[in-house]
RNA sequence: UCCCGGGUAGCUCAGCCGGCAGAGCGGGUGGCUGUUAACCACUUAGUCGGGGGUUCGAAUCCCUCCCCGGGAGCCA
């Protein structure tokens, strides 16, 4: 089966080109003497127009050719008459190899809201809105590894099941075989986990850092691209249970250097999906008004505003704007800090470097002043934190004092503790939630619009 | 987990100070020689989220459970 997808066909081919195309059908328009059908399949924003006039075999199918179907068609590609397309095939054979019962498909013609689709995640992907979505999250991803590659960063894989269960980030899963073996009690659930398969308690992993940490100890310059779980029991458009995560480390280099990349690396992105994205960027500004090309176009040209916890505290303390929960220095930033800041005074992403200690794990690197870490966030508008990063410390008798305080167990981070003990060196990461960044390119207001196959609290179809 | 809002036809919703179950879209049938979420006519369509209660009578009032959305917390 030789195909060629509308994308290229629409870029590539040339009026007089007889071609075999193969896609989906979305609205049929029949008028007297000849018909119109829309096919896409999903290598585009674009659809291809097929012209079917009666008396061709292909007039014959158009009964069977429903909204919904999969067909194959073949004809002679020509310059559209009609707007809104360039090209159209004369199609003169038309097969339809998967019929679509049009009582039972559940997507129409119309529009339809995210709230359904998200009901029906196995056929949403067929839909302009989450083709869209999709093509930038695979452009996304790509262009992360692009990046990071160019700049020469390992991917490194860290691993999904994991004995760690300190790193502060949120409950774990548990990975069980023997749950069935309710009569031992001594966990809940009834398991003895010295009993179960790896001889002690696994967890899936909530975060590839403390791994990556050890690899950029030797390799320098790494990253982590991969899923995370996570089991608050967090119900909002911002959190999933299983995400994806890109974790940088990298060794000799301290919070400035990472607060360089974490840019570079948005602004990297930015320029790709702008320049790579413009059809599925103008279609979902269009339709959910959240982000334009010009303005994904105009961030990617200018840098990102940096500021001081301690400032960003001054700044909302001086505002006239009345909070629920007014900005305090030592507690954590609201949400609707985070959304003033970036959307009413700086109107764009916001770096916020140097939290207070108390408020960040122990493994972020103290600053001199006692009271605050060598940390970073990266916030934007409409979604809040995209990148959470620091400096790790690297000082043996520091990092154990930051453990007693924060009642973090040496005993199963001796390994992390022999990093500082062997060649102990400055190193420095973060981690981006790719879904995040999807979400605030892609102006998708729930984050489970973003990912195939979302997970959630009480959230699991497929 | 907490605070709001919601659940009525396949979809989006109206009806809610109790009294015959509605509209638009979609689907079907017919019409139309260039459509673009085509258009015109006709037609199809219901466990009013589940359970219980009040009442002569409940989609409508009360209780309860479930589900969905928005916001908060936790974080990426």
């Amino acid at each position: 089966m030789r195909t060629a997808r509308i994308n290229k066909i629409l870029a590539e081919g040339k009026a007089g080109d007889e071609i075999t195309v193969y896609g989906w059908v979305k609205t049929k328009r029949v008028s007297k003497g000849f018909a119109f059908i829309v096919l896409s399949d999903g290598s585009s924003q674009d659809t291809l127009q097929l012209v079917v006039s009666e008396g061709t075999t292909a007039h014959e199918q158009l009964d069977k050719c429903n909204t919904g179907s999969a067909v194959r068609s073949h004809g002679i590609l020509k310059e559209s008459p009609g707007k809104g397309q360039k090209y159209e095939l004369d199609a003169y054979e038309l097969e339809v190899i998967g019929t679509s019962d049009p009582d039972k498909y559940p997507l129409q013609k119309k529009g339809h809201t995210l709230e359904f689709l998200r009901e029906i995640g196995h056929l949403r992907p067929r839909s302009n809105t989450f083709g869209a979505v999709f093509r930038i999250r695979n452009l996304i991803s790509d262009s992360i590894h692009r990046f990071l590659q160019d700049r020469g960063f390992l991917w490194v894989h860290t691993p999904i099941i994991t004995s760690s269960d300190c790193e502060g980030a949120g409950d774990l899963f548990s990975v069980a075989t023997s749950v069935k073996d309710s009569h031992k009690t001594d966990v809940p659930g009834g398991i003895t986990y010295s009993d179960d398969f790896f001889g002690r308690r696994a967890y899936l992993t909530v975060s590839g850092q403390l791994e990556a940490e050890f690899l950029a100890m030797a390799l320098s310059d790494v990253y982590t691209f991969g899923p995370t779980f996570r089991a608050e029991n967090s119900n909002t458009s911002r959190h999933l249970s299983e995400f994806w995560m890109v974790e940088p480390e990298m060794a000799f280099a301290d919070i400035d250097d990472i607060i360089a990349l974490a840019e570079d690396l948005l602004r990297y992105l930015f320029s790709t999906v702008a320049a790579k994205a413009g059809k599925e960027i103008d279609f979902l500004y269009k339709y959910y008004k959240g982000i334009s090309l010009d303005d994904i176009r105009s961030l990617s040209e200018r840098s990102f505003t940096r500021i001081s916890y301690s400032d960003a505290i001054g700044e909302l303390a001086a505002s006239k704007k009345e909070f629920e929960f007014p900005a305090h220095w030592g507690n954590d930033l609201q949400s609707e800090h985070e959304r003033y800041l970036t959307e009413i005074v700086f109107k764009g992403p916001l770096i916020v470097t140097d939290y207070p200690i108390n408020i960040k794990p122990f493994y972020m690197r103290a600053n001199d002043d006692g009271k605050t870490v060598a940390a970073m966030d990266v916030l934007v508008p409409g979604v809040g934190e995209i990148i959470g990063g620091s400096q790790r410390e690297e000082r043996l008798d520091i990092l154990r004092n930051r453990m007693v305080e924060a009642g973090v167990s040496e005993v199963n981070l001796q390994w992390y503790l022999d990093l500082r003990r062997y060649g102990s060196a400055p190193h420095a990461g973060f981690g981006l939630g790719l879904e995040r960044l999807v979400q605030y390119l892609t102006g998708m207001h729930n984050i489970r619009d973003v990912i195939p196959c979302p997970r959630a609290p009480g959230t699991i179809k497929m």
